[in-house]
DNA sequence: TTTT
DNA sequence: TTTT
């Protein structure tokens, strides 16, 4: 419910780096990724062609962070829906920031047929295997540490998820 | 253009406080804006009722924005269709920080007849007026500054105004 | 899933008429009714104002049916989401007819605080009970049939239900 | 300006055929094409798999019309934005018909590199061209007659366009 | 800081 | 048939 209000984002763009995939202690997914969109145009004054490109810190869940995990890639194409969500955080120095994200909900994917959009495929790099058993808060992905648009850390292993 | 991708918020919700316009030299308007979408739900596991707001930062450029100016206010229920940008700015303490807002370009005014809706009736409070003559950069507004998400200020003078 | 497509609908507008909610045997709720969104502008030739309204015919399901059902009223202004649906239906003299609805799956009531809208108050008018039992069919409903756009008959009790 | 409505559709689908450019005697483009969506889900008491594509009918004026002509060919996924118009014809048999129509204001190619996408490419088949000259009306398209959802033809000749 |  |  949301009291007659409406917190809506529609995002069509590729992904910067492969998607990271955690798991809480309770099986459950999470994935990070990045997003851009880029817009061109010409500058009226001076003619020259112009681009612009905007990153989208992507936030997804459960069963929706499996599947982007195991289907998209760098470069994917994908469409994706959700809802605007800025959350605080304190970087190494101790300072407080703030970093809005796209909690996504829906998830199409819009490249043609790619390796690893099969599900009987092998996947092409070594995947993040969901850990049999686990001890407590989040597993670290052994996944490269993708270049955020201002460093914010991925949810804390201590911070209530939403569900 | 926007080369295959697509970058687009819909908002509706609540002014939290009256919207600040201000002018460049050329006479072209900005407004400043916060705008609040709540969810409620109840827990499962407690049976409490939960609510959770966001706050979104918007700005609006030219046209729009006067009219904004014109005829929101604080509590006002507005559709807000845009795109996010985020943007870094240094704060007082020389800290670089990032800020996501909402780049409106469309707006549907949701309430039912109030106050300053009408064009002719007169506005509740003193209105700035668009200047006759400027010498340069922003004028500041006399309206109060409103508490923002993260204080981060508004565009600067010295910056590029995308049009 | 929905194969690298997307098929969505937003519209905010006003109701022709009460909503009309039916119930399958199984229980279901079935909603049926007309949205009228506005576009008005000045004539650039004959500098005459023009004003555009366009219906909407709307079915919901289950659960959100009901909730449209006692919250809604002739005139309310409401945000709906959903899908768009063609189907097919032969009319009184044989004829083959084709109706495009939107599926909506949300809702938010943009209304101020308005007669029915509080759970507690007394309805202006009789409201259709969802029956203890049913033996068969549609109920059909003892509100006044609406005008609809082209008087395509709401799904036949015949149909399969999408559920 | 739409008094406090909105109208608004967006689909991601493949065009059933190739896009329909014909002209005004003003020279303005009008585009019509028919879009796919579909969802596929597994029938929870007969553990079949379902499949339903759902057909959009969709105009565009202008200069996007003529965008649509030359880049989007049978088959291109593509993301459009507009929004709902139901208008009245008569068929053949002087019958009274409804056809709802996605009218495009805004559209993105998804597809990758594809021939016809490069505006210096030579296009695999002979494209209408714009008339040096006309004598009133529209040119028929010597494009073949795409299957429509329902027969409706396109906007008639001496119907006014919205513009 | 809003709203229901 | 709605609404501003």
């Amino acid at each position: 419910m949301s009291k007659g209000t409406v917190n809506k984002v529609i995002i069509i763009g590729n992904l910067g780096a492969d998607p990271e995939v955690r798991y809480a202690t309770s099986g459950a997914a999470i994935c990070n990724m990045t997003v851009a969109t880029s817009e061109s145009w010409t500058d009226k004054n001076t003619n020259e062609k112009k681009e612009q490109t905007e990153w989208h810190r992507v936030v997804i869940y459960q069963r929706l962070a499996e599947i982007a995990g195991d289907y998209l890639r760098k470069g994917s194409k994908v469409y994706l829906e959700g809802k605007l969500k800025t959350r605080k955080w304190t970087d190494k120095d101790g300072i407080e920031r703030f970093t809005t994200e796209i909690v996504a909900n829906e998830l199409q994917m819009l490249d043609g047929k790619q390796d690893g959009q099969s599900t009987t495929s092998q996947p092409s790099k070594p995947q993040q295997q969901r850990p049999a058993q686990q001890t407590g808060g989040y597993q670290s992905s052994n996944q490269r540490q993708q270049a955020s648009i201002n460093n914010a850390p991925p949810l804390d292993f201590d911070q209530d998820i939403p569900f």
